[in-house]
RNA sequence: GCACCGUUGGUCCAGUGGUAGGACAUUAGCUUCCCAAGCUAAUAGCCCGGGUUCGAUUCCCGGACGGUGCACCA
């Protein structure tokens, strides 16, 4: 299939299309139109429904609008902020803070403003490295992929749209908790926009300067908690190792997610478990497994605080393209917030049995200290404290000595108050790792439309349609009357449609055009069935009967109306369409299909 | 951001220094008992700004958007 064809077909048919077009159009935006909006939300509520529903995991909605110093926590405001130069000769870009700590002291070149990066350039006489041109007088441009915004009026603080949607879980970490009653493991979702203002962005769906992502972090102790890893052990899956990718004739490994952990294919067992979920989830909805791998991060490719980081990727137009990353973040993220801001991103973690431990320990009598040492009787007392951890038989004798501003000091044991003393301790605070499945919702989007879509014949007639799954179509079924020229039909039709409806079905109402042209605007959006009412449904041996016609095989059975919600929910929930042809009377129809 | 190419009804294309034509789609009517049928009619377009010109959709410049390559993609 040609890229062209799924565009114009996206755009014709209401699936997805540059946004503003009427003001020219802006780059990196796109709308999803009705049957492209009704897809993405099924997506997502496939999405929720496997990563938070069945696995027991909560979801929150956090604010787009994020103030900085969350961003100066997470390590955004850096990373995404690049200082670009380009070469007015040879046309290449290059890292200017770069070329600048290369040949000066400097080693933090990114935090000067770029005018005086430019003076260093000229300054320094810095060449461009791949063809040697001066850089003098080249401008210096300030890359950053957040968007910046004001928060408030006035002497308003600085605010960027999220980058991801993950800070807006991690910065509410401590609130979060207390909702799980401190226990260990956890799982929070989002599903939501995010915003990078990508310097080109390309491709459709694929890099865009909007974009929505599905996010689990998974909260975890490292040294207890494990995987429900027997769950998905038998699930096979193709992967694509970073041994694999650096040898010259690489192979996928084709394995299992049991084999792969217990070899060590894959390095984190939560890894394991949740590319075993997402390889049954992506099944479900209809990428085409053929064109699906699990591809690893190269090692530097992979952030460092990650122990180990898969994508998941498909092709989409003979490139593979990534559409979900599945990583180990350790306790990076938390650990970050908790040095940032205020809130305790740790969870105290009980030990089995209250540990009992002597302690020896000191107290003070300040009232002696005080007058006896003035100013230097806090620290004093704070020398004993450390004494008494670190020497405790020194309060063997009658008087302890210890060294305050380079004066000894002697200080009488009883007015030390040492005492060897038993505490319980229940447990201690950790700070959890986080295992992140993130997946791009948009790039999910087209990949699903890429697979499913079809060409084939019908009848001897040329057809497009869309093999999606009923699940995920954006309508679920059509309902026509065969004919306009009876009236008992179209009223039947519409009784039909509106009872749908009423039964929460997406349902698409047609009589224009002949009933040829009806199926093939359904099949070109996917609808998965189309109900037909005939004059054999209201009058003869099967009154109130319908025929339903299955999109991809035009298959067709007749059932009665007031069994059609049913079956249609049922259908839509992953029955098979051959149930129906096993329990209903087959309508000959002498369509072949091909 | 750089370079090259492109932008004409909803979609896909043709064409022109004197404001445009087709196909498909859409709408209405006729016809029509199962897979883009037929007939009649209708709706609908030269990406934006500036320049040259009596006159620009057409030529020139700039911009926006799109495609491709480079760069970028924590």
């Amino acid at each position: 299939m040609a890229a062209d064809d799924l565009v114009e077909l996206a755009k014709r048919r209401g699936f997805f299309f540059g946004s503003n077009g009427a003001y020219g159009g802006t780059a990196g935006f796109y709308t999803f139109g009705p049957q492209g909006a009704a897809l993405k939300r099924n997506l997502e509520d496939a999405w929720r429904d496997r990563f938070t529903i069945r696995e027991g995991n909560r979801e929150i909605e956090a604010p787009t609008v994020m103030p900085e110093p969350v961003f100066e926590a997470s390590g955004h405001l850096e990373g995404f902020d690049d200082m670009l130069v380009e070469c007015g000769e040879c046309g290449e870009s290059h890292r200017a803070d770069h070329l600048v700590e290369a040949v000066t002291e400097i080693e933090d070149a990114e935090a000067l403003p770029g005018d005086e990066v430019e003076g260093l350039i000229a300054d320094n006489e810095i060449a461009c490295p791949s063809c040697g041109t001066p850089l003098a007088g080249e401008s210096v441009e300030d890359f950053n992929l957040m968007f910046a915004t004001d928060i408030g009026p006035g002497d308003a603080q600085p605010g960027y749209l999220r980058p991801e949607t993950a800070q807006g879980i991690f910065v509410e970490f401590p609130r979060l908790k207390e909702y799980a009653r401190g226990n260990l493991p956890f799982g929070i979702t989002q599903i939501g926009a995010a915003y990078r203002n990508e310097i080109s962005p390309r491709g459709g769906l694929l890099r865009l300067r909007e974009f929505t992502q599905a996010e689990l972090e998974q909260f975890i102790d490292p040294e207890a908690d494990e995987p429900p890893l027997d769950r998905v052990r038998d699930v096979e899956v193709r992967l694509y190792p970073a041994t694999e990718q650096e040898a010259d004739d690489g192979e996928y490994v084709e394995t299992t997610v049991g084999e792969a952990v217990d070899e060590g294919v894959i390095g984190s067992p939560w890894v394991g478990y949740y590319l075993g979920v997402a390889k049954e989830w992506y099944e479900r909805v209809g990428v085409d497994l053929d064109r699906f791998r699990f591809r690893q991060h190269l090692a530097g490719e992979r952030a460092h605080y990650a122990a180990d980081c898969w994508d998941a990727e498909s092709e989409v137009d003979g490139d593979w393209i990534e559409i979900a990353g599945f990583s180990y973040r350790s306790d990076y993220d938390l650990s970050k917030h908790g040095e940032h801001g205020d809130g305790a991103f740790t969870v105290f973690k009980r030990y089995d049995e209250p540990k009992t431990v002597e302690r020896a320990a000191v107290d003070p009598d300040m009232s002696v200290l005080g007058p006896e040492f003035g100013g230097d009787a806090a620290a004093v007392a704070e020398a004993l404290e450390a004494l008494a951890e670190r020497d405790p038989d020194a309060f063997d004798a009658e008087t302890v000595s210890v060294d305050v501003n380079g004066e000894t000091r002697d200080v009488d044991v009883d007015v030390a108050g040492f005492a060897i003393e038993e505490t319980t301790e229940s447990g201690e605070h950790i700070t959890p790792h986080v295992v992140e499945p993130s997946f791009g919702v948009g790039r999910t989007v087209q990949t699903l439309l890429a697979h499913a879509y079809r060409e084939d014949e019908v009848d001897g007639e040329a057809r497009t349609y869309l093999s999606v799954e009923p699940e995920i179509a954006p309508q679920d079924a059509a309902v026509f009357p065969l004919v306009t020229n009876d009236d008992r039909l179209v009223d039947l039709a519409d009784r039909v449609a509106s009872d749908l409806r009423a039964a929460g079905l997406a349902v698409a109402y047609d009589d224009s055009g002949s009933i040829g042209r009806r199926y093939r605007r359904q099949d070109e959006v996917g609808t998965p069935f189309c109900v037909t009412v005939d004059r054999d449904g209201i009058e003869g041996d099967a009154p109130d009967t319908v025929t339903v016609r299955e999109r991809d095989s035009a298959a067709q059975v007749r059932l009665p109306a007031d069994e059609l919600a049913a079956e249609l929910a049922a259908l839509r929930a992953g029955e098979s369409f051959d149930v129906l042809l096993d329990r209903y009377e087959t309508v000959e129809t002498d369509v072949e299909t091909n």
